[in-house]
DNA sequence: TCAAAAGTGTTAATAGTACACCCATGA
DNA sequence: TCATGGGTGTACTATTAACACTTTTGA
């Protein structure tokens, strides 16, 4: 076989990224879903995606595809897997690589996810979604639910400063279950790289909380998982 | 946008596989390579692959390489990542997912092994294998055995009958590290899913090893991970 | 009878879990 | 002064880690 023809005997895709983006509000993990304005499955729910383009690392497609519907840029986002069966976009034969996103949902620009008809959705009260959608969203938590547990991605739902009661708060919706204050606390004042910033917020309580922020520096030179 | 354009306006790429194929032998994890008496890279270390073909989904794919290898068609396989960055395969650009897949060392088809010119090679004599296949190794690697410590998928890489000997050798070549043969025997008796098959293996003492094997029903009744 | 691998329990250390009250403050 | 969320320590339990000798048997 000649050396070009290895290649163009075999036949092309599309290839897209979908985004599972997950937010932190009120106590719950949200989702940022698109009610599609457009075809296919106008009016359906679905994830935010787009189709990777040439010149374009599939990382890139994927930071992309969130930045055009958040207007952020430096998202915390990790692969989560590539779905390559045969029926799965009813129109035609796309493999997709699912990707995660962590977004401070204060943060997202309002314009854009308007214009996209995108909403945020409480995770409990997530619709069905269109091809296999369900599935990526299933697949995502569980991913991200197992990083939660081994390095603190978390912090990337949350602002710079954050209270340890917003943060234990985030740790009870990531995990699904509930968790001892003193326990928690303690845990947390055993990482250093988790340090306050002499900072206090009063917007909760009349005592008020102190604030904490990530040192990524401290951090990387602890652990680096 | 008419419907038809929607997929039309978007490129297409080549979409590939590769395959960790990881063995067990003289109590070392192995992998089985390819020396390429082809092009593209003739003559140099890479990992079996190919390209995702017309009505074939993408798991359809890793299987098929791999069978057309081994000649073993119902391994314990797992998607690792997918690698997509521009410059990754120098003749032309492919997406290529990456699978592991364990395989017992004794089984597989040598005719076959021998045509595609592969040979196992002991995990720390890998050499360097082109494009990213070394960081496919790597993340394959790291992924079983993670695996590995949350269910018992190691014994896809042992015969239906083992030792537990055999077994704590096996699981001291996955995580890279020796293990106390009491307290790894007494977590062994608390899995009711390994059992005694009765049998016996005389073959490395002359006192002989109970034989054991994996019960499949007892364990997804227990956990189901 | 001895070499070689198989098999077997106890104790100490560590990590994790359960649990309830006082504190500071502004309205 | 009191309602509200913030902050703190100890005892118990479970899990994991360390450790060395006896058994069986065929050559």
């Amino acid at each position: 076989m000649p050396p070009e023809a290895y290649y163009s005997i075999h036949p092309k895709f599309h290839s897209a990224v979908d985004c599972i983006i997950f937010g932190f509000d009120e106590g719950e993990l949200s989702l940022l879903l698109l009610q599609r304005n457009f075809e296919p499955a106008k009016g359906q729910w679905s994830l935010m995606g787009g189709f990777v383009q040439e010149g374009e690392s599939l990382d890139d497609a994927a930071r992309r595809v969130v930045e055009e519907l958040t207007g952020l840029d430096d998202l915390y986002m990790r692969q989560v897997h590539t779905y390559g069966d045969l029926g799965r976009d009813p129109g035609e034969r796309v493999l997709s690589t699912a990707y995660y996103a962590l977004v401070d949902i204060k943060k997202y620009d309002r314009q854009l996810v308007k214009a996209h008809n995108a909403h945020w959705v409480k995770l409990p009260d997530t619709p069905h979604l269109i091809f296999d959608h369900d599935r990526m969203v299933k697949d995502a938590l569980r991913f991200m639910r197992y990083q939660a547990t081994v390095k603190p991605v978390g912090i990337n739902l949350l602002p710079e400063e954050f209270t340890l009661t917003q943060l234990q708060a985030l740790y009870e919706a990531i995990l699904g279950e509930p968790i001892d204050k003193r326990n928690f606390r303690k845990r947390i004042a055993a990482m250093d790289y988790i340090e306050k910033t002499g900072g206090i917020d009063k917007t909760l309580s009349r005592k008020g909380a102190a604030l904490y922020r990530f040192n990524r520096d401290k951090y990387d030179g602890n652990f680096k998982i």
